[in-house]
This record gives structure tokens, C-alpha cells and sequence, in this order.
DNA sequence: ATCGCTGCAAAACATTTGCAGTTTG
DNA sequence: CAAACTGCAAATGTTTTGCAGCGAT
């Protein structure tokens, strides 16, 4: 919790090793999983592990499904124009942004009635 | 490019295998590099490939540089609330959005000016 | 005695690379 | 012929798993 940044897992092992020379990747890894089951923290992305093209190439955003991880495009004209309140940091330069709408979808929500423990 | 979705390279090369059978995986991955290299289309997240943890438990969204892949948070509150124009594809649940901006922090802008060929 | 946590090593995935042969222009 | 593309197999990188031991309840 002490580490600044988004840290991966390998970087988190490197830290916590100056504390407990004896700690093992995979320990850092299975604490990793009971704090994100916990909601403790979070993740940066719900999409890392495998890539995944995306062929839409006009401006567009996200539905992402927390449960079954499934992708729906939303036009970015449906979309009001995101505006900032405050300017960004020095120096960073805006290319695009995306937006990643997060929930439940349709079929994961059936099927959290009549399944309730999956 | 006919398939729907989001892809992976594994789905990817399910579907071109029925086409040509011969065809390996590891063409597929070159192929694919090849179109997000040429802008042809793009990838859902730039952080597939290791997990990064989140310990920011505010609400918050990310600046991200393209090049370095480095995050910056910037606190909700630093942007107005977005909105929608349209209402959303029949019964999903939203939980919460993410706000992510890509671009170029000022290290690599610096870096490209110094080393144009990295 | 049981439960949960650990390290280790191996397994399971995901992706990249070197290389030699083939195709294309 | 040169350049680009291919399959294969091996190498890398990331994450998970089985298992036996250990400590706390």
C-alpha cells in the first residue's frame, strides 16, 4: 500500500523484498488477488492479460462488463465532449481520450438472478 | 477485418485459419502488429500484458503516455461529470466510468525532440 | 486437528524471436 | 535478386497451481 504509482507485480515483489527477503512471487501474487477481490484497490486495466483488437475506427468509447469483461462500442456523439476543470500536469501533450463505462451487462445480470453464486 | 467484436490474436486466428489452414499463430501476431503499427486499426487497452494495481481508492481517471506507458491520476473532481446524449444499448447497469487520456507525457516529449528516432 | 498462509517448482498461458524456406515484385 | 512474408520451434514473459510445511486458532 506504501508503493506511489501503479505498480505491476513484479515491481511490488522487488519492494516488499527489502522487507521480507524471503517472500516469493507467487505469495506476491495470491496478496495481490485477496486485496482485489476485497476491492481494497483496484486494477488499471480490466483488459490486461490478452489484447484485443479493435477495428472500430472512428471515435468511440466503452461499455465494459465487470463480469464477463465483454465490450460494447458507444459512439463518441453520443457522448458529451469530456472537459477538463483544471489544466493537466506540465507538459503533457492530449492526443484522445476514451471513456470506460463500467457495470453490469445485460446477460450478466440475467444470469446473476438465476445464478446467483457464479 | 470482418470480424465483430474485440478480438483476441487467439480468436483472430481461429477464424483466418478456416480461410487458410496452414496459417501459425505466430503470423497472426506479426500481422496484427503490423496493422497497429500502420494505425489501422487499434488495440482496446494499452496496458494489456501485466496487471498494474490501483491503489488510488478515490475516484479517479488516468492520463496515459502513449510512448512510456506511464499513468498520472487526475482526481475526479479535476473533470466535469460526463454525460450521455443517448441512453445506453438495452439493460446494461452502469457501475462507474473511467476517463482515460492519451497523449504524451512531457518525458518522452523532451525524449523525441533529443532522440527523434526512438 | 484444522485453517490459512507460505515458498518452491512446475504448469499454463501469452507473446516474441531467430531462422530457413517461399513468395512477390 | 531483393524485400517481404511465412511456419516452426524455441525463448521470453506473465500468471496460476499443486503441494508440503508451518504457524496460529
Amino acid at each position: 500500500m506504501a508503493m506511489p504509482g501503479h505498480p505491476s507485480p513484479e515491481e511490488v515483489f522487488e519492494r516488499v523484498r527489502k522487507k521480507i527477503p524471503a517472500i516469493s512471487l507467487a505469495t506476491v501474487y495470491k496478496t495481490i488477488h485477496t486485496f482485489l477481490d476485497s476491492g481494497t484497490f483496484g486494477e488499471v486495466s480490466i483488459h490486461h492479460g490478452s489484447l484485443r483488437v479493435d477495428r472500430n475506427n472512428r471515435p468511440h468509447h466503452h461499455l465494459v462488463c465487470t463480469r464477463c469483461k465483454s465490450i460494447i462500442d458507444i459512439d463518441d456523439a453520443d457522448l458529451e465532449p469530456v472537459r477538463l476543470r483544471k489544466s493537466l500536469p506540465g507538459g503533457f501533450r492530449v492526443q484522445r481520450y476514451a471513456v470506460e463505462i463500467l457495470g453490469l451487462c445485460a446477460k450478466c445480470i440475467a444470469r446473476s438472478q438465476t445464478h446467483p453464486e457464479m
